[in-house]
RNA sequence: GGCACCGUCGCCAAGUGGUAAGGCAGAGGUCUGCAAAACCUUUAUCGGCGGUUCGAGUCCGCCCGGUGCCUCCA
């Protein structure tokens, strides 16, 4: 059965084929480093490396580029601000973005390149766009001159008249047309700078993506992706300067994921309506956020919300609940890669993910599967049920969470992250827990019911749930 | 103003022509000293009005409500 992508460029779903058999190209817009990412950020980076996750498991030989921005207004601003440079900067917040975004269990794209490292790439292409009269300098800045495309808008489906009309850009004197875009930047005396045909000066936004994506790709690469804020203009711009130099589209296949939103309004800095990871980590484990994230379907908006939070936190534990259950049963076992791959579950979640990445049905396979190895080990010790079936339904289980960036851990090592983060959260006095769980046993080992029911209410009024097993008594906060 | 998108059970969320997946919350049950966990059972006709069709949440039109893009943005 064959992947089907919902492409940007069409606005369809269309059947997936790599410009070369097997060999997939596929490049997704990174952050600018000048602040901490929030959970946008986090939603693109687990959407692509879902799909990049799911192209090899799809048998491709992927290769995966995701840039750095580490020049641009923002950051040259942020630097002076907080004086030091803007290497200093930069390189402090992409250090904050892997210690973030690894947590989320995202793999390593494999080409990380920044901007800065390839200036004399979009010297090039600025070069080669004056040539072919696409671009034109004025007082020390380079612009594309989007009237020379005639297919500029087609990404979007805006049209040069109606933007024209609704434009909103700065007036700039120094350009022929509102819609132009800055290729090449003029620096102010005290700003980074790189010497350049026209003066010293920095790179516009826009042309960094498509020297890099040229880079390591070639002309015309199979997958572009970045958050739905990029189609215009960004993407719209790459497509122009790049057919600009080589006449010919850059990619097959453009992807682009939905916002995350607060109360149905679009998280973003400048609504001042965000939350870092960081801060959300205090409070959740990162891997409920990721499984929060791929609860829905990439494309559209997801509400973000405690109340969303904690439930992808319950679910995230039921699935490592199944796994201890069946782990605890079927003990060591041997599992081979083929059966996993024949397994009947791998094959349906396959089905959903083929339809355009459809996670969300995968999350539900998930719930439908766990429930039934929960079962399978009822049985089994009810002496009934088969210790291999149920051997390879928790294989390939946790295959298909691997497939989702979820449960490579194990249950007793999230059970105790979580636990830590509540404990920090709620300061709990754990002494004082342990305490009155010992008075309760000491009660029940005297069969008074009376006093072990009140150590219990007392727990839950600290927010501390009990559970006796056959281990002993655990507890857990609600 | 232009161009898109969205509106499915109390909450979250799948489903692009054939009589509504899944999760949370709720109810009942099994288990338990009581609980918890687990398991079983149970809860919707899809914003409104028309139309196309043998048949529509799913296509078309209008209306109501919401969001996004058009400026930096994942």
């Amino acid at each position: 059965m064959s992947l089907i992508i919902f492409n940007t460029l069409s606005g369809k779903k269309e059947v997936f084929e790599p410009v070369r058999e097997n060999i997939v190209g596929m490049y997704v817009c990174g952050v600018t480093v000048y602040d901490y990412c929030h959970v946008g950020h986090a939603r693109s980076g687990v959407v692509f490396d879902t799909i990049f996750r799911y192209l090899k498991h799809c048998g491709y030989d992927v290769t995966y580029v995701r840039n750095f921005t580490d020049i641009d207004d923002k950051i040259i601003n942020r630097s002076k601000e907080q004086n030091i440079s803007w290497q200093e900067l930069t390189e402090k917040f992409i250090q904050a973005f892997y210690e973030d975004m690894g947590r989320l269990y995202i793999q390593s794209p494999t080409e990380e390149p920044k901007a800065t490292d390839h200036i004399q790439e979009m010297l090039d292409m600025i070069s080669s766009l004056i040539e072919r009269g696409k671009a034109y300098e004025s007082e020390g800045d380079v612009f594309y001159s989007v009237s020379s495309f005639d297919e500029y808008g087609q990404l979007s489906g805006k049209n040069i008249a109606d933007l024209q009309a609704g434009a909103r850009v700065d007036v700039n004197e120094k350009k022929r047309d509102a819609l132009d875009f800055v290729l090449w930047k003029k620096s102010k005396p005290d700003e980074p700078n790189w010497d350049s045909p026209w003066g010293a000066g920095r790179p516009g936004w826009h042309i960094e993506c498509s020297a890099m994506g040229r880079k390591y790709f070639g002309d015309t690469f199979d997958i572009h992706g970045g958050g739905k804020d990029l189609v215009f203009p960004h993407h719209e711009n790459e497509i122009a300067q790049s057919c600009g130099v080589t006449g010919c589209l850059p990619v097959r296949f453009w992807v682009h994921n939905g916002f995350v939103n607060i109360d149905k309004e679009k998280m973003s800095k400048s609504l001042g309506n965000f939350f870092t990871l960081r801060d959300i980590y205090k409070k959740f484990h990162p891997e409920a956020l990721r499984l929060f994230l791929v609860s829905s379907h990439y494309r559209s908006p997801i509400d973000f919300s405690m109340k969303n939070l904690e439930d992808a936190e319950k679910v995230i534990l039921r699935f490592y609940e199944a796994l201890d259950n069946a782990e605890s049963i079927v003990g060591d076992h041997n599992i081979s890669l083929d059966e996993i791959k024949n397994h009947p579950f791998l094959a349906k979640c396959e089905k959903a993910m083929n339809d355009d990445f459809n996670t969300a049905v995968v999350v539900a396979h998930l719930n439908e599967e766990s429930r039934r190895i929960n079962s399978e080990c009822i049985l089994i010790g009810s002496g009934e049920g088969d210790k291999k079936n149920l051997a390879l339904r928790l294989s390939t289980f946790r295959f298909v969470g691997e497939l989702l960036g979820l449960l490579t851990g194990s249950p007793e090592k999230i059970r105790q992250e979580i636990f830590n983060i509540k404990k920090t959260e709620l300061e709990l006095d754990v002494g004082k827990i342990e305490c009155l769980i010992d008075d309760r046993n000491e009660a029940r080992k005297n069969k008074d019911w009376g006093r072990a029911d009140e150590c219990r209410e007392e727990l839950a009024h600290m927010g501390v749930v009990l559970e006796d097993t056959s281990k002993g008594t655990e507890w857990k906060i609600k």
